[in-house]
RNA sequence: GCGGGAGUAGCUCAGUUGGUAGAGCGUCAGCCUUCCAAGCUGAAUGUCGCCGGUUCGAACCCGGUCUCCCGCUCCA
């Protein structure tokens, strides 16, 4: 434990060093739990989206892509069920230092009245045996009656009172009911508090005409919404899909673990329109492609556990993660779920607009049913940051850190290096820079002995390094040295572009599918 | 929000009982070098997180505040 937290500081300390993750507005102390990408991070970034983007819409000829608005119109938000369930209200017990939804502590106390009725039902059944009407005695039996008014009592008055946002009265229905800390007994609360998990803005010039907007707390209603525009003006045919990438907002209470769990994160989303009963079939397609899609980069099989959820979202009636081994145990990466059709019924109510498919096979319209998978890009990033970022011992006994990115994510490609700053060995080494500029990002770099040149490079990722020295002079060849190996080879100096394209090209990567 | 820890150079960190700031690495310039960070010379970089108090004098003591990290709560 204490060596895997060693490893996370030193995965955030060489992300800032080398130029990947600063912390936000720095100069003036950073802002919790927002970070910026630097010159190198947003390489790393755009990689990765891009890695995403080709495996998903480029590769797949029923699935497109969309750009949606960060900002949508409110009601989207009614009908995902996000303004109701992104708030929550908050109770902290002052001895325990706990923390606890309000409205769930009542919950559970109306959960412990279910239980006595139950007790009194096991009761009576043992006593009447055989003669034991279930029906007649939970309608019957006073002391049931008893325990089921109170229950609805209290559930009632909590759903008036968290309406009305009246948290006062929900701190008192706690104090009335004497629910104490489940853990420790103690009754000392603090006040309700309600957080509200979406980011208000407000949307017009004028206060009195403004209207009140979210910004988005997830992407996937941005295709929702536009399911019908895309699967008209693109002929799409059920099954099909539509992909996104962009940013979301969630004001989260904690936001903590670095790029982890950010404010404003970017979600890469992929909405799959299915035919409905088939969703099973399609939840474990997805599971799979999704899986192979993660093993192509080749950091470790073991690393990705699928965890499902047994506790499900409103929407869902499937849902599993991928995890990850982040520096801090194993954690979601991606999502899958079986949305079912909650999200084009509840548009569909709440807009008054039809969403649904005409399905030429079956002569008939319906609401498709969703399967969705989404991944946190920030989330790859810091997966493949901190899975990259190793310390080898040398026979020698001396240390390499090395950024052992997949080649095909490395935000510099290749490092043309003059063995020495004089012989015009530079002028030939950035010739050759001019030659590979087109096809990847290139650095070249004269300052210092090359040893050194070498492990600056490997600290950066960057997948090869190419060498000028007095040979080339002489037969126009050069040396390759590869990051992970260290080993060099001598090749023609027209060979250099091919071989590198062949390691760091999608295509070569997307083979290992 | 509560509890714990911490803020000193780009990074990692020293800094004695208070006497106005240092190292290593890195960076930059130059020299030397035909291949794996450790050769030589020189240079730049800090309101010691911020505000206030005590003091002749504060990186150090006191109060406040901000930020970060860890734990709890939450997590579509």
């Amino acid at each position: 434990m204490a060596k895997q937290n060693d490893h996370f500081k030193k995965v955030i300390a060489h992300a800032k060093e080398y130029g990947y993750v600063f912390p936000s507005s720095e100069v003036y102390d950073g802002l919790s739990a927002v970070y910026d990408y630097g010159q190198n991070g947003v390489e790393l970034k755009n990689n990765i989206r891009e890695y995403w983007w080709k495996a998903m819409v480029q590769l797949h000829d029923n699935i497109v892509g969309i750009d949606a608005a960060i900002f949508m119109h409110p009601t989207t938000w009614k009908a995902s069920g996000h303004v109701d369930a992104f708030n929550d209200p908050l109770i902290d017990n002052k001895d325990s230092k706990k923390r606890y939804r309000a409205d769930v502590l009542v919950e559970d106390h109306v959960g412990k009245l279910d239980a006595k009725i139950e007790k009194e039902v096991a009761k009576a059944a043992k006593r009447f045996g055989d003669a034991f009407d279930k029906a007649q005695f939970l309608a019957t039996n006073p002391r049931v009656l008893k325990y089921k008014e109170q229950g609805e009592k209290i559930l009632k008055r909590l759903g008036r009172s968290l309406e009305n946002e009246d948290l006062a009265d929900v701190k008192r229905l706690i104090e009335e009911l004497a629910i104490a800390d489940p853990e420790t007994g103690s009754r000392n609360w603090t006040d309700v508090k309600q957080f509200n998990l979406m980011f208000g803005t407000k949307l017009g010039a004028s206060a009195d005409s403004a209207m009140d907007l979210y910004l988005r707390p997830e992407t996937a209603q941005g295709i929702f919404v536009n399911f019908l525009n895309v699967q008209k003006t693109g002929r799409m045919k059920i099954p099909f899909g539509i992909a996104q990438t962009g940013k979301a907002f969630r004001n989260e209470i904690v936001a903590r673990q670095f790029i982890f769990r950010m404010r404003e994160f970017e979600q890469m989303e992929m909405q799959f329109f299915i035919k409905p009963g088939t969703q099973k079939e399609w939840y474990d397609a997805w599971k799979e492609t999704r899986l192979k899609w993660h093993h192509s980069l080749g950091m470790g099989e073991e690393n990705y556990p699928f965890h499902d959820h047994e506790k499900l979202a409103h929407y869902a009636d499937a849902a599993c993660d991928i995890e990850f081994r982040f520096p801090f145990g194993f954690k979601e990466l991606e999502g899958i779920h079986s949305r079912t059709d909650f999200d084009l019924s509840s548009h569909e109510k709440h807009s008054g607009k039809k969403l649904q498919y005409f399905d030429p096979e079956i002569n008939e319209s319906y609401t498709p049913y969703v399967l969705e998978t989404s991944i946190g890009l920030d989330r790859m990033f810091l997966a493949v940051f901190s899975n990259s970022l190793t310390e080898e011992t040398l026979e020698d006994g001396s240390a390499r850190t090395v950024l052992k990115l997949p080649s095909v994510l490395a935000p510099t490609k290749v490092a043309v290096l003059p063995l020495v700053k004089k012989d015009g060995l530079p002028d030939v080494a950035k010739k050759i820079v001019e030659e590979l500029k087109w096809d990847f990002k290139v650095i070249y770099d004269e300052k210092d002995a090359v040893g050194r040149r070498y492990r600056r490079q490997d600290a950066n990722g960057t997948p090869f390094c190419i060498t000028v020295d007095h040979q080339t002079l002489e037969d126009d060849t050069v040396t390759i040295r590869h990051r992970d190996t260290m080993e060099q080879d001598r090749i023609e100096r027209s060979q250099v572009r091919g071989l590198v394209k062949d390691e760091v090209d999608i295509r070569s990567w997307f083979k290992k599918m």
